[in-house]
RNA sequence: GCCGCCGUAGCUCAGCUAGGUAGAGCGGCUGGCUGUUAACCAGUCGGUCAUAGGUCCAAGUCCUAUCGGCGGCGCCA
């Protein structure tokens, strides 16, 4: 039994058993309040001095904050418990009395003595929720890829040298040698589509980059799905079908966390394929037009994303970057080898880039010539090559920033909160 | 890496403009209350004012440096 089951009414006068922590206590004197938590809800359980022995009446008024405890009693529907659901209790047992001076109290908290205490902060029903919700979406992601014949295929953590040799990343040592820990999986995806077709890796990636803004972690897992004879196009369609998937799952099961993060649905409602589609020509063109000093050529910045995604009410795609920006295994577009054949997803709402993705080069000679231009070293990526050399096939493939999807679902301010124990250039405790 | 803001009680902050004996709320502790909703009421404990140096009769307050944090940008996803 749980507190779910409680609060949707299904245990209403039955006598229930449970155990859980001590959220808060109030007390009227011969009858006390706690709030107690099981990990699928909270609910109020009355203690009334009259009803149980003196030794319980005693027990709970000890009770601490975040105390662990189990107990027995009868569930009544009461307008005046939050929820409407409580607990009158006729047995307790403290299973642990927690220390007095519990850190986190009711009040508001700074931020950097939250992430001090994120071990206790992780308990509370704002980040209970997000996690929830985190949680949903990572299962949405398999569930879509495995229903549609996709093979999980993980890519190694531990990496010889750079994927895209653009990220600086973090050195580790490897029994006298370096290694480094990856920042990508694709490179290790491409290759498994030629013994499974459609594949994906979804694990942790590492960005050593001194990035201090809300939408950066220097470790963030990324979904990386990879398939075999897909075009540029089947490319985006697919990803469309994904976040549209992922944006109806939740809304659908997590209805009663993005209430807790009071998170408008409206703007998530709408979310349903097509998604419009802009080139970057068309993106900068736009942005001279609202005043921005942009010149056809350079990335896209922060506000630039920005500006973009507050312009459209679903996700939008801005499509056929130039090859320069972009990373050297991207296939130049056959009408204007100017440009490539990517496209980078934008959410509304303002949160800009969550996933980046692109039909690959499978030409060898295009391949080596590009590691050329880009100043790689050819010798690192023999066995890559090697894919172009043996059965290369057109494909694409792209990569699902969870944490920045996290953040948009929820509607965060940023991404800190979405990851159970974030790592930033600042915090590496806890 | 650059720019801006901030470091005062366990926490959130006021006090700094205009230098003159350290404050509030919350939390803790003690007591009260038989329906509380961030419960309430009374009492009580709690401080190298980030660190170092300087100006001054006198510095939490002014100046300099350092450290730490936050916000924005850049890098990047």
């Amino acid at each position: 039994m749980s507190v779910s089951d409680i609060l949707d009414g299904k245990l209403t006068e039955k006598e229930v058993e449970m155990k859980g922590w001590l959220v808060t206590k109030r007390s009227g004197g011969g009858v006390q309040f706690l709030m107690v938590r099981d990990g699928t809800g909270t609910i109020q359980a009355t203690v009334h001095k009259d009803e149980v022995s003196k030794k319980v009446f005693s027990d709970a008024d000890k009770l601490t904050q975040e105390s662990s405890i189990k107990i027995k009693g009868l569930v009544k529907e009461d307008k005046r418990a939050p929820g409407g659901y409580e607990i009158r209790i006729k047995d307790l047992q403290i299973i642990h009395l927690a220390e007095p001076e519990y850190p986190l109290g009711k009040k508001e908290h700074g931020i950097d003595f939250l992430l001090g205490f994120r071990q206790l902060w992780v308990r509370s029903p704002r980040q209970v929720a997000i996690l929830k919700v985190r949680a949903e979406i990572v299962k949405a992601c398999r569930d879509f890829l495995d229903e549609r014949g996709f093979t999980l295929t993980d890519s190694p953590i531990l990496t010889p040298a750079a994927v895209e040799g653009v990220a600086t990343l973090f050195e580790v040592p490897y029994f006298g040698d370096k290694a480094f820990l990856t920042q990508s999986g694709q490179l290790y995806v491409e290759a498994t589509i030629a013994a499974f077709g459609k594949v994906y890796c979804f694990g942790p990636t590492f960005r050593a980059e001194k990035s201090k803004t809300p939408r950066h972690l220097t470790e963030f897992w990324m979904l990386e799905p990879e398939m075999a004879f897909y075009t540029f196009e089947d490319n985006l369609k697919l990803q469309e079908e994904l976040v549209t998937y992922i944006v109806k799952t939740v809304l659908e099961k997590r209805k009663r966390e993005l209430e807790t993060l009071k998170r408008d649905l409206k703007p998530l409602e709408k979310v349903e394929p097509p998604f419009e589609r802009i080139s970057y020509t068309e993106a900068i063109e736009m942005l001279q037009k609202a005043k921005y000093p942009i010149q056809w050529g350079e990335d896209l910045g922060a506000p630039h994303e920005r500006f973009i995604s507050l312009k459209f009410e679903k996700p939008v795609f801005v499509h056929r970057y130039p090859a320069k920006v972009k990373a050297f295994y991207m296939q130049p577009d056959p009408k204007n080898p100017e440009v490539a054949l990517c496209a980078d997803l934008m959410a509304p709402e303002g949160y800009g880039e969550i996933i980046g993705g692109s039909e690959r080069i499978h030409d060898l000679k295009l391949l080596e010539q590009r590691i050329e231009e880009f100043g790689l070293p050819k010798k690192a990526y023999e066995w890559y090559l090697d894919l172009r050399r043996y059965g290369s096939v057109p494909h694409s493939g792209f990569g699902l920033g969870l944490e920045r999807t996290v953040m948009w679902i929820c509607k965060l301010k940023h991404i800190r909160e979405t990851i159970p124990f974030p790592r930033t250039i600042t915090r590496i405790y806890p």
